[in-house]
DNA sequence: TTCTCTACTGTGAACGCTCACAGCGCGCTG
DNA sequence: CAGCGCGCTGTGAGCGTTCACAGTAGAGAA
């Protein structure tokens, strides 16, 4: 085995479609004229390397064209140097919901600033979750961005146990993680819902209903939760029989606040905790002959496209989702880098269009 | 595979934040009896191992939680074992669309099934997609599952050059991509244009207008082409001024059929190019006073949810993502294995509802 | 001068896997 | 019985990188 591997062989062109080899890091050494340690340590940071040594690996580099074979240097740090992007979210409701697509791609977008590659996950069926859970357990990511809102996702608790850092996109619901508190990023659910009722009642409306999301996540409890207080602070009981509960879908909203008209014929407004529950709630209303917002006002939650896509365009919350994205990213690099875990809430914002 | 979660208990929980070290192949040798060829052959397929030693191997595979380590794997045999989704495509027009959900989820199912994490990797700046041909161009991803239907994107033929195998959703345009014919999976636009078109020629219309796609677009072409073939063909002439470009947005559809009215108020029909266009043409219809379907049919494209949200709800031509999705994971793996580029395209479907 | 300290550099040894090759035993053919 | 082929198995040699360690030169202090 002389050591000549490599000099001449590898350089000439690709022929008959085999492809060439890439170069090394052995190869650029040799035209930098130092050796493979030092392009090492300039790749990962160039801390003890000359100003001259530096210079002449730049330019090694670019007239190989080399590229980091990621696959020799995982294998020996151990780490991967990408990162999944874990859905176990019932598909529909996010995949209505064009707000996903923003997160993921401010998340690839976050990421690529890093030069790490996103892996997309999806855990539907517990043989996909098992799988993925493998995956991601074997240590082939290096952190997980979860998108999970449920009660009791246990994905979230294992890839914790298995000691892969993790952060969620909202926040985890109560004693279901178990004891470690979970890093996570979330918009203001309950300030959100509290700005939108006060601006309600700004408007003059006194018989506020609401069409709550499903208790079984924070955000739906946060939601009704925001209602309540404002209803409270400002003096007025809370009458249960202007609270329903719905599951984010656009039928649901839809019964829902014709089961409340029929409970409540006087109610003058709606808030509704999702903007496609609103689109059921505006055209419930409108069979059941009421004017919006002239009889009800209706303020939705989301700033969803459905927002503007209806009509009346709807009064809603716009949630940060490009802010909570690069946050995300920001806190997973954090507790990759052994930070301790923390949880990051970002403000809403009222956007006011037709409805309320 | 019952309840054997935590048998053997063969994976303590990290204590004191250090991560265990994983077994090997080496290990699981050891504990099977036979040489780490053997487990190597073992898990590539099985081929020459024996039955005994075979149930040996998944035993002490089972025993000690084994998964093997992609990198290492990677670096001999060269290949990644992943596969990147890439989205070229100005994002807006996809991001509104969530047929293009559909899609990544398909196509992120049907990769699982080969044991292939999905890369998602969003081209948008040319600083983006210098980085990202880099990264594909070096090796990192066996294949490129490529979004992208404007004219002329010079990203697949670079990564064709490099020798990538590359399988684009939807017609490439003509003449873009150089000498070799692309491999691609797309839906019978043109066809489908045609099924829409004639449907409403049954509907007793004759003065059928139509909202055009981008033509710098395959698919805006095609849909296009099978509508003036359909007329031709029933010997109607067809009227240029009864046609009108849009570019999928829903306001381009409001605009265009608002000055398709102004030319020709008479119209009694218009075929549109894509379902939201479609929600924009109900829109100004209704800004018209005239009534769909009583005055003039609408027929959409796509099956977006824009179809069923809209009133009156949206008889169109529904795309079949998920089977393109299949189709296009499908041809990559052959072409990964060396088959020639192939291209395949999907029947679309008629789904009839309110509007013509 | 000599010693120490610092900044930089080169070298061998992994990392965990696959691949090629050689070796073995067995049954079949001549 | 010899010869051959075939199915199965073990072994050594890397894949391209990082890491730890040893080594060198130069500056500053004694």
């Amino acid at each position: 085995m002389g050591g000549t591997r490599g000099t001449d062989a590898a350089r000439p062109t690709a022929r008959n479609g085999e492809r060439r080899r890439a170069p090394t890091i052995h190869d650029v050494a040799r035209v930098a004229g130092v050796s493979r340690g030092t392009v090492s340590r300039f790749l990962n940071g160039g801390h003890h390397v000359s100003a001259e040594a530096a210079e002449a690996v730049r330019s090694a580099i670019h007239s190989t064209g080399y590229v980091v074979n990621r696959h020799a240097r995982s294998l020996i740090t151990g780490r991967s140097g990408s990162v999944a992007f874990l859905l176990t979210e019932p598909q529909e409701r996010f995949f209505e919901d064009p707000n996903f697509n923003v997160l993921l791609r401010g998340c690839t977008r976050a990421l690529a600033e890093h030069d790490m590659p996103l892996l997309l996950m999806i855990a539907g069926t517990p043989e996909e979750q098992l799988r993925i859970t493998r995956y991601i357990g074997a240590g082939h990511v290096d952190g997980v961005l979860l998108v999970s809102s449920h009660t009791g996702d246990p994905v979230a608790g294992q890839l914790a146990a298995a000691g892969i850092p993790v952060v969620a996109c909202g926040k985890p619901a109560i004693g279901a993680g178990g004891t470690a508190p979970a890093a996570h990023v979330a918009a203001d659910d309950r300030e959100g819902a509290r700005v939108m009722v006060r601006h309600l009642l700004a408007g003059g409306r006194r018989r506020i209903a609401t069409v709550a999301g499903p208790q079984d996540t924070p955000g739906g409890v946060d939601r009704l939760l925001g209602y309540r207080e404002v209803l409270t602070a400002s003096g007025i009981p809370v009458d249960e029989g202007l609270i329903a509960i719905g599951d984010y879908s656009r039928d649901s909203g839809d019964r829902a606040v014709t089961e409340l008209l029929a409970r409540r014929p006087d109610l003058d407004a709606v808030f509704v905790a999702s903007d496609l529950m609103a689109r059921g709630v505006l055209a419930a209303l409108e069979r059941a002959g009421r004017r919006v917002p002239e009889d009800v006002a209706v303020g939705g939650f989301d700033d969803s496209p459905a927002a503007v896509g209806s009509r009346p365009e709807l009064t809603t919350i716009r949630q940060p989702w490009a802010r909570i994205s690069a946050e995300m990213v920001r806190v997973l690099m954090g507790r990759m880098a052994g930070e301790e875990p923390s949880a990051v809430i970002l403000p809403t914002e009222l956007v006011i269009r037709d409805s309320a």
